[in-house]
RNA sequence: CGGGGAGUAGCGCAGCCUGGUAGCGCACCUGGUUUGGGACCAGGGGGUCGAAGGUUCGAAUCCUUUCUCCCCGACCA
């Protein structure tokens, strides 16, 4: 991309809206415009990060055997209903009624309509296991949005869902996307931490939350130290799962189970979430196959989610120093970039637009920054 | 939802207490000089002072109502 034709408004004047670094930063760097409480555009380089996290999501996703799909954001009330959080999810779901007076809500989660359906194709034990995965713009209308993108009421979220015959191979669907996180997360050059979590409102009996290291996050974790040197060619997530983790309220010093000079503390924010929960939507929603024997049951089932959008946010809580973001080569939004500090010399212009055509005829998203203006401008 | 704060030019702010018809920096436009770390000089454009109502000869300023946004807390991906 050449600087001269790049949408990038970067300001000098941060708006005193904007309270933590990584929303001031990506003010600065033009890459977001609040629209109005918790509700972000994403402007041309903003967009590329986001673009960038989510395709590392998908990769790894698809990796790990879930199906990519993609559900509406405006959703009909009666699968609410039946399954009964209709009611139970309050204020904070959106509704919206269309011009026949019908019932809509804008969704927070999908688990409702991906298991109506999957009861609407999957009738055979023979079809199981089956994992899939959306990624696409939530709602959730928030007491208070705040911290940037961090806490959007609008945000972009990858939530997948996996159903399974019984509780033991709903274990190893489990399993599998506990690694595909840790894996993900690796990759965006952040240090993950799971934690076992509190099921809450979705229900069910195993769960796991997925915190990244950042200085100025808002939990703080105490957790073994191995849990900081992970190798993502020997993953194995129940030998992950058996390390100590927990946060601040949780834990408590004289019951910590592992030495202190293994424990470590550290600020977190919470990008990811796991859950298994067995039957609850399935029976509610009638997702049932036929087993061996003929017989009708219910299917196991679990829910991933990543928040996507929160994730550039993190990033960048982990990655800045005073002069601004560092961003890790994985999720840059260019990864390249070219500055002609000359741009009145023939030469000097003629050799910098001939790197430019070759990095990106080889496929380096490069940021040229042909503009003819002062040096001080391009560099900062 | 409780407590606090803020809405004045595209952005950052001053003016409000003590009413007299709006100002500064950045950005923008024009001309000139510059060009290795957000250039300089000169000239210029841009504002129903969040909205509505009231008090007053006169309201950005005082009073009432309302909308929006932010912060702390409780709550939460």
């Amino acid at each position: 991309m050449k600087y001269s034709e790049f949408f990038i408004p970067t300001v000098k004047d941060i708006p005193s809206d904007a309270e933590i670094i990584s929303h001031k930063l990506m003010i600065k760097a033009g890459m977001i415009k609040q629209s109005s409480a918790g509700i972000y555009s994403w402007l041309p380089l903003g967009f590329k990060v986001l673009k960038n996290i989510e395709q590392i999501v998908r990769e790894e996703q698809n990796n790990a055997g879930a199906n990519e799909m993609l559900m509406p954001t405006i959703q009909s009330s009666d699968l609410w209903v039946k399954s009964g959080r209709y009611d139970d999810y309050g204020k904070e779901m959106l509704r919206i009624k269309d011009r026949s007076g019908r019932e809509m809500l804008y969704g927070p989660t999908n688990e409702e309509l991906i298991t109506d359906i999957f009861q609407t194709y999957i009738t055979s034990y023979k079809e199981l296991p089956k994992n899939l995965y959306h990624i696409q713009w939530k709602f959730r209308d928030e007491v208070r949005p705040r911290f940037g993108v961090m806490r959007g009421r609008e945000f972009l979220m990858k939530d997948n869902y996996s159903f399974d015959l019984n509780e033991e191979t709903a274990k190893i669907s489990y399993n599998k996307m506990f690694k595909a996180y840790i894996k993900t997360f690796l990759r965006m050059g952040l240090t993950p931490i799971s934690l076992r979590a509190e099921t809450g409102p979705i229900g069910g009996n195993l769960s796991h939350e997925f915190q990244i290291l950042a200085n100025t996050g808002e939990s703080t974790l105490y957790y073994d130290k191995e849990l900081e040197s992970l190798d993502p060619e020997s993953l194995d997530p129940e030998k992950l799962q058996s390390y100590y983790a927990a946060v601040d309220d949780e834990h408590d010093e004289a019951k910590c189970p592992i030495k202190k000079e293994d424990l470590k503390i550290s600020k977190g924010i919470e990008v990811g979430h796991i859950f298994y929960f067995g039957t609850k939507y399935s029976q509610k929603l009638k997702a049932y196959v036929q087993d061996k024997n003929g017989k009708r049951i219910a299917v196991h089932m679990g829910s991933y989610g990543i928040g996507v959008s929160r994730l550039v946010g993190a990033l960048i809580e982990a990655n800045h120093d005073e002069k601004g973001i560092k961003w890790p080569m994985s999720v840059a939004p260019f990864k390249l970039s070219i500055i002609n500090l000359m741009p009145d010399d023939q030469n000097c212009t003629t050799m910098a637009s001939d790197y430019y055509s070759n990095f990106m005829a080889g496929n380096i998203d490069t940021l040229y920054d042909d503009r003819e203006c002062s040096i001080g401008k391009k560099i900062i």
